[in-house]
DNA sequence: TTTATACCCTACGTATTTGGTAGGGTAATT
DNA sequence: AATTACCCTACCAAATACGTAGGGTATAAA
């Protein structure tokens, strides 16, 4: 399940992408708009920002903002930043792969079953974007 | 990702399909054999068991077994009776079902994507079976 | 250059989940 | 009757999730 971190975050995501190209949104309008705690959501932003998916203005006039076009920007990537691994085991992920203890991938059962499940989950969520969430 | 409680249970699973048809295996010699902590893989199984997929015979000679043949246990099954949830959202889930706070679900565009993830999954892993687990 | 704005950063605290341990009770078989 | 082997409850420590607190710092407008 994703953690209500992630939902938030996609919460946020919504809002700036339907300012997108107005120019930046203030955390505390978004946090208003969507009913997140505010200090909690700083921390969400930040993390989308060190990853390069938002970008922020500082002083007066300042806030949030989309750095690329909503379209652009796959579901997948929001949630491996803020989530962390898609996969569900820790043995067939992309970006986080760890070996399995006591365990012979060459000959595991559940390791093809999960590559397959992993490989029909980024099908939908590599081509789905943000643009996507507004409807 | 699953809990490593899952995770051994697909490994216990998996002695115990081996051995189908041949009588009950005791838990110590399934905790031996695939390095599981007894007391911990005692729990597991006893969840299998009141959920239906395994059963137990008591006394001398005794242990667990398979109760329906492997192929017609679907590995979703396991998932959802130790790990729980197997949808990314409570409010997509098919077996967990449990609504979103602030989110009209006909409107929202995360809620449509987290379907379709779900329904993807779902056809490998309702497919996929105990029998799988062997190769 | 001042001042207010609004993001940035660190630390802390609580609740829940996860992973595991301990120990005895009970049913079945020999 | 005794042994075997499952059954059940309770407890515990570490990790994670969720959220709070409070000040620091860069920016831009006045």
């Amino acid at each position: 399940m994703l953690s209500k971190k992630t939902q938030y975050a996609f919460r946020a995501l919504e809002v700036l992408v339907k300012k997108y190209d107005q120019g930046p949104v203030l955390i505390s309008e978004i946090a208003k708009k969507k009913k997140i705690p505010l200090k909690f959501l700083e921390n969400i932003l930040l993390q989308l920002k060190n990853d390069g998916v938002l970008a922020s203005k500082k002083g007066k006039g300042g806030g949030y903002f989309l750095v690329h076009n909503p379209s652009k920007i796959p579901v997948a990537r929001i949630i491996r930043v803020v989530d962390g691994p898609i996969a569900m085991l820790p043995c067939v992920s992309l970006y986080f792969y760890e070996k399995c203890k006591n365990c012979d991938e060459k000959h595991c059962g559940l390791h093809e079953i999960m590559i397959d499940v992993r490989d029909a989950q980024l099908a939908i969520l590599e081509k789905k974007t943000l643009a996507d969430l507004v409807v």
